[in-house]
DNA sequence: TTGTATGCGTTATCAA
DNA sequence: TTGATAACGCATACAA
């Protein structure tokens, strides 16, 4: 590149001295409007570009967000993190911030003089890393809400759920099942606790033998449906299941057990992955927004960075899509 | 956080001077071995993190590596970028680099003094960013082959489609066809000739007729095929396409002309994207790394910076998966 | 083998 | 409203 031309190179253009130009290109007060014009003038022809790593230095702070990212993201599988990142650096690069990725791994490295704030995802239900940046006293905005005081962007899953539950409801099922993934994850209690309140306020019971938990996976879904159907007499004809990746496997199990989707039972997934709609049957699911997430994320981040009010937390919607995973009940066949 | 300490703090502990403490923590010649191990130590009990600005602004280096995203990434849709993030973050962090992202619409606010090199993908036909990369030189490696000269991490396409159309004739097809995506991508060009050289290394015929165009999508896939159908007599019995989204559509397309896959068409994807195996068929498809491309790049990307010899190029093998869109040639229904 | 001096580019403080 | 000066933390050239 050609030459990176600094603010003593305007400054000597422009007559002034170089804290005269740092205050004009950054907008502060005591410049007046002609030198503020001439300056930025000067620095649009000669294409200034302000050094980070200066500013960074003097200012103790980096301007780059990073997203913290688990080793083992139990969500890697489909274009959770895509989404996410895309949201959040849109939003990021407009404020002048750079998205960087933090691993679990190597939080320590980076923890210090590389990212201002964080961005965190699947967060776990005691989560150390939530202890270490309060105490680093490095702030964050988590994905999905760990508690009423941390600022966090959250999706309805109340909302959702309520959704789905009603909808099973006018397709006749009465009895509905829930397939769950590891309850050390938050969004898997949030998601099993609406699922009960739901089913509450449907005046509909609520069978401990119609749960069943696995990994958050293909197979994770098809052993937990085999196991629970397995088990139990006066099964579900319906259920609901944490995410679309363990739904799929759910699909599996069922016909395994020589039932179809939906014909014998009907099932109802998370999220929307974009594989949703690629099976057979395509799934009925509940479908969030994580590019919008992300969005709402950096915005918070970047707003408690530079000291604006920022709200706490935010919860988005979400919405039920109708697919062809479900239809009207049919005890039939579950009962011989 | 506590305190951040300085190399400062570690001269004054060590009874040294702070330029001694920099080199014996950057494993510089000219120090004697127990002084620096005694500031080894001391950096250690400190905690110390040497602080990234500080340094960048000296060395003129922000230790930061950028993947480059084009805006509207036809890729998006799958886990692509999770996968090469992850392997390129993993050797990058090893490596003491940050990750980011830079996208198309923010490159020039981020060429400069924000990533000391990049990581390009979904290079298109005549990039102009390529050129504006060169004539800033920041150093690049693509992904994907642009040209000889410049450095990139590619597949072996070639090797690729060479053991399907291998595969195809095993199983009795004789009369291939092609779907592809937009030709402005490198990608999608590479695997055509590719199917071009198969196609004449087993002696068998290549219609224009058989080939088709579309955008790199689900409906793409479906449109290119059922066009092609209509128009032409004596079809082929198996279709090589350009990526498994478009497979997918393809897929559509056979079965809304009443054709079965595999029994009346086999069809063979690209890539190996997670649904790959969620579909009904499940895909045969050639499956590539995405996660060890990324990590080779970063290697490569990380050696040029550091002044190492570097190799300008690595091609990385692929390999056919056999599912279940693939079976023996079937002309008769076809043929009506 | 170690210390001294200097500069990287910016912002901030204070004086003019 | 502007200028002079210092400081951020580190690495490096050169002197000791």
């Amino acid at each position: 590149m050609h030459k990176r031309y600094t603010v003593q190179d305007i400054a000597k253009r422009a007559g002034v001295t170089a804290a005269t130009v740092s205050m004009a290109l950054n907008n502060k007060q005591g410049v007046s409007a002609e030198t503020k014009q001439r300056i930025v003038r000067i620095a649009n022809e000669l294409g200034y570009i302000p050094n980070i790593s200066a500013r960074a230095l003097v200012q103790q702070r980096t301007y780059t967000l990073g997203l913290f990212i688990p080793s083992s993201p139990s969500a890697f599988l489909d274009s959770y993190f895509s989404n996410i990142l895309r949201g959040i650096t849109e939003v990021a690069t407009k404020a002048g911030y750079l998205v960087s990725i933090v691993y679990e791994d190597s939080v320590h490295e980076h923890l210090t003089y590389r990212v201002d704030g964080l961005i965190l995802t699947e967060l776990k239900g005691r989560d150390p890393y939530v202890d270490l940046f309060r105490k680093f006293k490095i702030p964050f905005v988590s994905m999905g809400k760990v508690n009423d005081t941390l600022p966090s962007v959250d999706i309805d899953t109340q909302g959702g759920i309520m959704q789905a539950v009603k909808y099973l409801v006018s397709l006749g099922h009465r009895k509905i099942g829930f397939i769950a993934g590891p309850p050390k994850y938050h969004y898997v209690v949030n998601r099993y606790r609406s699922f009960k309140k739901a089913l509450h306020a449907h005046g509909l019971p609520l069978e401990a033998d119609w749960m069943s938990v696995a990994p958050n996976s293909r197979a994770g879904g098809r052993q937990a449906v085999v196991r629970l159907l397995k088990r139990v007499r006066g099964a579900p004809t319906a259920f609901l299941v944490c995410t679309d990746l363990m739904t799929v496997g759910v699909i599996d199990g069922l016909k395994d057990l020589g039932l179809d989707v939906p014909h014998d039972v009907s099932v109802i997934g998370f999220d929307d992955a974009p594989y949703a709609e690629l099976v057979q049957p395509p799934l009925t699911t509940i479908r969030q927004d994580v590019y919008l997430s992300g969005k709402y994320a950096a915005r918070m981040l970047i707003d408690t960075l530079e000291g604006k009010q920022s709200t706490v937390s935010v919860t988005l919607p979400v919405r039920l899509v109708r697919r062809k995973s479900t239809s009207t009940a049919n005890d039939s066949k579950i009962y011989t």
